[in-house]
DNA sequence: AACTATTTATAAGA
DNA sequence: TTCTTATAAATAGTT
């Protein structure tokens, strides 16, 4: 059966789409494919970054990595310094850039790799606790899950106690909380 | 004249490139094309879109439409709104209930996968975050590994959301982050 | 920066 | 919505 070949795509003026349709088709690709080009350019080059849309429902979709709101916060703090403009529509370049070790969390996760155990927090692919896990989970096991996170949480502050020799609550892990981050800058 | 020069191009894992020239040459690119996206996907589809990127030595960069701040109040104000979670990554799902559309990213991320994992967070012994670990880390490292529990602790509650379809008290989860801490109150 | 072989994204259709 | 496929767009490796 003769097909009439596929059509293929044509190229488009970048300008607004009036067919409505078309413009919620082509929302949904390009959505999606501004995600995964977030995803990957976080990957490949250890960085934070987020990207936040609405629809033209005005429904809000973002997605970030390690997470919207934490390169919201991050984006926040810096807007607070001063000497940097903001384009309209523009872009941003704020002052200073510290030497900050930009590792990615597999540094200290590849060691533990070996056992399987893929922690992804910048998902290399369902790892430690995926969506499909959490999602697979019953609320008694969240409630283990709970536990467990209250247990590195401690560990690790107890850490922070250990190496910044202060005392350091847990509230200094709040995202908007500039104090430890002042410190790891 | 045929110049049998430049090779062209090979694909590439998605992964951290660990050469650093390359890796800066490939953040550069990538986070222009990333804003070339999102300005089209803006014009096309007439919507506001913001990205926001951290260079790997924490310079910001941001594009948005009609310009990052206004893209990043909104989300804000969409943020403080009840019911709803942050999922994979951090795409959210503001305002209307349900329908939710973890499946966005959560598409790529199916995708890759085909190797389950076991929620090794909740390791007997020696598992996933031993103190041994926690102790080897630097700070830069225990601030990556702040984010990366900041998000499993945004999943598991997007979870509980979910299945109990009701105000969780999650009060008894650790102060990690004020967006989460307020839907929860 | 520029170049170009390839890969990736995607417009139209089905 | 999901898939197909021709074509446009992005980009890795190199100069």
């Amino acid at each position: 059966m003769v097909r009439p070949r596929g059509m293929g795509r044509s190229k488009i003026e970048i300008k607004k789409i009036e067919n409505k349709d078309s413009m919620y088709s082509t929302f949904t690709k390009r959505r999606n494919g501004l995600f995964r080009k977030v995803e990957k350019l976080s990957t490949l080059c250890g960085v934070d970054v987020a990207a936040i849309v609405f629809s033209p429902k005005d429904k809000l979709y973002a997605y970030g990595q390690p997470s919207v709101n934490s390169v919201v916060d991050r984006f926040l703090r810096e807007e607070e310094k001063p000497l940097h403009g903001d384009g309209i529509g523009g872009d941003i370049d704020p002052s200073v850039n510290s030497e900050i070790m930009h590792g990615d969390i597999g540094d200290f996760v590849r060691a533990k790799q070996e056992k399987e155990t893929t922690v992804a927090g910048r998902s290399e692919g369902g790892g430690f606790l995926s969506n499909e896990h959490i999602c697979g989970m019953e609320l008694h096991e969240l409630e283990q899950c709970k536990d467990f996170m209250e247990e590195l949480m401690k560990k690790v502050a107890d850490r922070v106690e250990e190496t910044v020799r202060r005392r350091v609550s847990l509230k200094d892990f709040l995202p908007m909380n500039s104090s430890l981050q002042r410190r790891l800058d």
